[in-house]
DNA sequence: TAAAGATATGGACCGTGGGTCCGTTTTGCA
DNA sequence: TGCAAAACGGACCCACGGTCCATATCTTTA
């Protein structure tokens, strides 16, 4: 994707393999924890020297695969039609951003446990995916009117599509994809609903 | 505390002599992850297989750890006077409850974090205290009228006192105590509000 | 109180996995 | 075609969780 400009082609070649490996070995392992750094080289057919030179560490791969998985959505957010564009109501676009977010978890849930797991001491909100996605719903929820701590109350939110709990849900728990995007769905509107009058503008 | 009916007592003193170094060493150092098993069984003057043979493993000692320390607010919630204990109305208990919880993360931050954190492959939510707290959370969430999926928003309730996203909210954050549980309960009596109607339209 | 059996001890030891180092190979440029 | 600069790869290092077992300590019982 991303064709980070080091004059040499074989160093971009190797890492394309490299991310191509791992996005394929973490998606076929059962848990992030036993895809080792050895075995990504391996199976990528590259030395682990070349695999730390390109990615720094464990949290560097990992952080890349998760960017390249969400640029898309990243994308759509940005500049993309309703209801996860710019051009969406804020309620709305809350709720579609959290939507998104959660099936994006769904789908990825092995390399986005992964990731939030290798925090390897420093929390996963110092990343910067992290603060991006904050930023955003931040910035939606203050259009808001009559919301206060919108910094917090973006912060709760997230915290309700992380990682590990979509997949306790889904996972163990058995929670249908569906069934789960209605109750985050509903618990999200129950967040924004406004306070005294009782209205419910939907309109799209 | 807790005796444990190991008919020899050295065996009892060591435990307890390792549950007060490792208590006293995580509140010290900086991050969870530079206190080695090592650094605990030299801290209590014990050996390592003596610490294995106590707990388990890592993630036993921490656990051990943490329920101790939580135990006092347990016990506050099962059979204690409002707002904790089981006499308080629903809506204020449930905030009592978090607020509770709040406050325990900010008081036991290191510890919460390295519990958590020691998740090690497993969520945290495969954890007996988390499963505690979540039932109790959605029993008392139960016993609101007009609020569905109790299951699921005790789960989201649950995932705002994260112990790395508090951690992070007061340590990097700088955010005040006070001010933290002022946000805490604003976003709980959000979501706890009755609504203009008992549920809102889950449109998609 | 002494001997025997049961239980606990502690630190040497092991395997694993992240991360580094450096002699060798590849690449780009003149 | 020659020569640096850049990249390679896998041997190597080391920290850390966890195990093992010869030895020490406790408890029981006679």
């Amino acid at each position: 994707m991303s064709e980070r400009q080091s004059s040499r082609k074989d160093a971009i070649r190797n890492r394309e393999a490299v991310l191509a490996a791992a996005d394929a070995l973490f998606s076929r392992r059962a848990s992030p924890e036993d895809v080792t750094m050895a075995d990504v080289a391996a199976a990528a057919g590259v030395g682990k020297g070349t695999l730390f030179r390109a990615f720094g560490d464990r949290a560097g791969l990992l952080r890349a695969l998760y960017e390249a998985r969400l640029e898309p959505i990243g994308r759509a957010v940005e500049t993309g039609p309703p209801p996860l564009g710019p051009a969406t109501p804020p309620r709305d676009r809350v709720r579609a951003l959290l939507d998104a977010l959660l099936c994006f978890k769904l789908d990825n849930g092995r390399l986005a446990l992964a990731l939030e797991g290798s925090a390897g001491g420093s929390s996963p909100y110092r990343a910067d995916h992290y603060e991006r996605w904050h930023g955003l719903l931040r910035a939606v929820l203050e259009q808001i009117p009559g919301l206060a701590d919108s910094d917090f109350t973006a912060h709760a939110l997230l915290a309700a599509t992380r990682a590990d709990l979509v997949e306790h849900l889904a996972g163990e728990g058995g929670i249908p994809r569906e069934r789960l995007r209605e109750q985050l769905a509903s618990f999200v509107a129950k967040v924004l609903a406004p306070g005294p009058r009782p209205d419910g503008p939907v309109e799209e």
